[in-house]
DNA sequence: CGGAAACTTATATTGAATAAATAGTTTTTT
DNA sequence: AAAAAACTATTTATTCAATATAAGTTTCCG
């Protein structure tokens, strides 16, 4: 891949947290100092530049995630905590309060990352019925473990409360973790 | 308090859940067979209505956290997780999702349905404080556990994903807690 | 070639005008 | 005495034309 595909896609990952969806094209253009020509001679339209973002920014995710999987170092439980943990990257990069706004003018970037989220949950999922297999985590419906893990990283972030006590988005996200899997109780 | 007050209040929970903010004073008249001078006869306007449902909504609520709390059969961390599965009966009545639509209209019976949160909270964050002093649960951040909790409930509420595979909002609640307080792992 | 800017056309936003709905009151009916 | 219906004064929603914005193209120039 040539790095002005790159550097492109670079920007709209910049401007998109700094923004929302309330970019164009002349923002990339301005922000880059290249011309919308270079812009439109990568892509034809705005829609395939977002979706080729979408797929740069999930692929470095995968890779992460595929290296957790692959190492025999860890044990299982180990790598539900980390696989977990690497998840939230896409939250983080791509601002998850701010996607609702693609599913009207960029349906087919939507469904995109919404796919890439249940493939990555897949993964997860599957580790977690792994372990339920070998009696190394309780049995409880994977929904709840899902619904808890996304509700609280929403939480983390688009509340102020965590800014106020000074805790990172980062650290709570691994205490979260490590609540989840060992439980409050000593 | 006499019938008729309560029977408008228990009227506006209902329609409140039927249909969001988006129902009328006739709305209440019709659905009780009562005229609508009679409403106006118990409450001066719409905002005096809300706000007396609001402190008849939370009221329950207070008395059987502090029944929980006074009661000394408990230990302390059985306490918390029953004052947390308590709590969400405000979230499941008033139905959180909506309460937002309140803020322009209503702001001061939302400003008054905020503050019942906190102060709810404010129980549980000095039973949490507690436990964590006394060395019954591990000191973590208490936002992270608020946040972990209510974004778990918001999504819990939110999403159909529950009711596809059958577990009851119910259920994944008790789910939810026990998790956090006692961990995934074995 | 590639950046800068001008240009065109489709889309979004705004705001005034109008229509509809509703809070609160009064009158009529049961 | 209270329900039902009618009424009015505000609020709120809708419409539609104007205005503005942004995607995509073309022109000019270094």
């Amino acid at each position: 891949m040539n790095s002005t595909r790159k550097s492109i896609m670079d920007a709209v990952v910049v401007l998109f947290n700094e923004k929302g969806m309330k970019f164009t094209m002349d923002d990339i253009s301005k922000l880059l100092h290249i011309s919308k020509k270079t812009i439109y001679k990568e892509f034809n339209d705005k829609d395939e530049l977002f979706y080729a973002t979408v797929d740069y920014g999930f692929a470095a995710i995968k890779q992460k995630e595929a290296e957790i999987i692959a190492d025999d170092s860890l044990d299982l439980v180990d790598k539900i905590s980390k696989v977990i943990v690497c998840l939230p990257d896409n939250y983080r990069n791509i601002d998850f309060r701010q996607v609702y706004q693609l599913r009207d003018k960029f349906p087919v970037v939507y469904n995109r990352i919404a796919g890439k989220i249940e493939t990555d949950w897949g993964e997860t999922e599957r580790l977690l019925e792994e372990a339920m297999d070998k009696g190394l985590i309780k049995k409880v419906p994977i929904p709840v473990i899902k619904l808890t893990i996304e509700g609280a990283i929403e939480k983390f972030l688009s509340t102020k409360e965590l800014a106020k006590t000074h805790v990172t988005y980062e650290e709570s996200l691994n205490s979260m973790i490590d609540i989840i899997i060992n439980g409050l109780r000593v």
